[in-house]
DNA sequence: CGCTTTTGACCTGCGC
DNA sequence: GCGCAGGTCAAAAGCG
């Protein structure tokens, strides 16, 4: 660490240049040097300020202190001229030092945070370069092991499946949606192994998506290509799964309507974030507009809903509730998939939550699709540890992942989701730049891969409450502690995992967003 | 003037 | 069939 005077110089130098620094610097030498003079027996306080002032203004700024004099000669002059033989002026001049040392040690204080703030940025930097490294590393090592358990689970996803199809209720429901998202899990395994690390490259780029639901689609669409409905403006496929349970259906095959019930539930699939937040709203850097407003049973707060404005006809909608048992709590839920780009503000922990989700659906916790069977609200934490974080919910007509920051931030094991320690210090201003400004799921991939390989369920996660609020990224070194006690992330998180559990519409509805027909409300997204 | 919010009406699903 | 509750629409009002 270095000396706390030496970043005072620091400080001003990088602002305002030597030249402005050592006058500022003279300012306080001269009134300092002044008074020595005037008062032999300084307090010790002050002698100590003089005698680092020179130290760290060292020998090559000697010549400029006399220089510096010059702005504050008038000043000096009048204290000598009015300090012999006046003890009222001594006083006076007592405090005149009392609050120059005091201004002193702010601008040192200042001069050591920012010296630090350099050196954290100047390491930030360093284990960014070495985490994308790692990161590409791994995505190749983890799609070589991905596609060799993807071999041996297609056997058993097979077997299941009878024994689905004589179930019934929620509890078949929340089966199929977590057996649809490990058969994704295949699925995407087989896509990629189909692909060369060129072609993954390349999605990264822009390519959207490879979500559970996208691709759950996919391959629905493989399967029922020619029965699909034609409804919507565009002759694309209704989003509809929404309505597959009570619409038309595609076929007669059983496997399609079970697979279009199943994805008219992924598509009902919500993400609902209990964060404590006194605003009416909590921004999660996506625009929304307020298109109603009820009151709903048991809860006296009214209900709020929202629709995402940020592009013409995006789906995605929220719900915003402040809870009737504890109402500095608000209840956030998000429903639907976004069809546009998400701004960095919102991408940035979409990115890393996204993973969270994915490793969430991704089946490889075993007791997931258990409890998801026989509870309302899984009292099990999805991610171990982490008890009351995360839940899912298959009591409602669809999967409902909760989370619960409602805990205070040194309280709540938020550190498991994203563990804002040296350990994940990247930020998304330092991440690659082919990975900024692209769909969420893919870095989502990226990173869900890479997490499911490892069998961590620890998500990397480091956003600033800036880039929440859609301002630049200004310092890194602050945003763990911004985080952890901001709501904003919570709401961010719930987007991210909303985006991927239902982000279903990019490749084949992505235009079909029809603007609000009476019975599209639930079926575009 | 354009966008957002408000708010009552309307539609739909569901339980009885 | 009826009533209730959730969700959405759309006209009116508010706002910058």
């Amino acid at each position: 660490m270095e000396p706390v005077d030496h970043h005072i110089v620091s400080l001003v130098q990088s602002s305002d240049g030597i030249k402005r620094v050592v006058n500022e610097m003279d300012f306080f030498a001269d009134d300092r040097s002044s008074k020595q003079h005037d008062k032999a027996d300084d307090d010790v306080h002050h002698h100590h300020h003089v005698k680092t002032e020179s130290e760290h203004h060292g020998a090559d700024q000697d010549d400029d202190v006399n220089t510096g004099l010059n702005l504050l000669t008038t000043n000096t002059a009048s204290e000598k001229s009015s300090v012999a033989g006046d003890g009222i002026t001594s006083s006076q001049n007592l405090k005149e030092k009392q609050r120059v040392n005091q201004l002193a040690d702010v601008r040192a204080e200042l001069g050591r945070i920012n010296a630090e703030n350099q050196r954290l940025k100047l390491t930030l930097n360093q284990v960014n370069s070495n985490y994308y490294a790692l990161q590409m590393h791994l995505v190749s090592l983890t799609q070589r092991h991905r596609n060799r358990i993807a071999e041996s689970s297609e056997a058993n996803t097979q077997m299941n499946r009878p024994i689905e199809e004589k179930t019934h209720g929620e509890g078949m429901a929340a089966r199929q949606f977590m057996d649809l998202v490990q058969t994704e899990t295949k699925a995407e395994n087989d896509e990629l192994s189909e692909s060369s690390s060129e072609d993954r490259c390349q999605e990264l780029s822009g390519s959207p998506g490879n979500t559970i639901v996208e691709s759950m689609e996919r391959r629905q669409k493989n399967n029922t290509s020619r029965n699909q409905r034609e409804d919507t403006p565009e002759g694309l496929p209704h989003p509809a799964g929404w309505l597959s349970n009570k619409g038309p259906k595609f076929n007669t095959s059983k496997d399609n309507e079970q697979a279009q019930q199943t994805m008219a539930m992924i598509r009902k699939a919500r993400v609902s974030v209990r964060a404590r937040s006194e605003a009416s709203m909590i921004s999660d850097g996506c625009q929304w507009r307020k298109y109603g407003q009820k009151m709903a049973k048991g809860n006296p707060c009214p209900r709020a809903y929202y629709r995402c404005t940020m592009a013409t006809g995006c789906p995605v909608r929220k719900q915003v509730q402040r809870c009737a048992e504890d109402r500095t709590i608000l209840v956030t839920t998000y429903e639907g998939n976004h069809n546009h780009p998400l701004p960095p503000a919102a991408m940035a922990m979409a990115s890393t939550t996204s993973a969270a989700a994915s490793t969430l659906l991704s089946g490889s916790m075993p007791s997931a699709d258990h409890g998801i069977m026989n509870s309302n609200i899984v009292p099990k934490g999805m991610l171990p540890g982490s008890p009351n974080l995360i839940t899912l919910s298959a009591s409602a007509p669809f999967p409902t992942v909760t989370l619960d920051l409602t805990h205070p931030p040194n309280q709540r094991p938020l550190h498991q989701l994203h563990p804002l320690s040296p350990n994940w210090p990247h930020n998304i201003s330092s991440f690659p730049a082919h990975l900024l400004g692209h769909p969420i799921y893919n870095q989502s991939k990226l990173l869900g891969t890479y997490l499911s390989s490892q069998g961590n369920n620890e998500l990397p996660v480091h956003l600033s409450q800036n880039q929440m609020q859609g301002h630049p990224m200004v310092d890194t070194a602050a945003t763990a502690a911004a985080i952890t006690a901001d709501p904003n992330f919570t709401a961010a998180l719930v987007a991210a995992i909303t985006s991927i559990i239902g982000n279903s519409h990019r490749d084949n509805s992505g235009n079909n967003n029809s603007t609000t027909s009476r019975n599209t409300g639930d079926n575009n997204t």
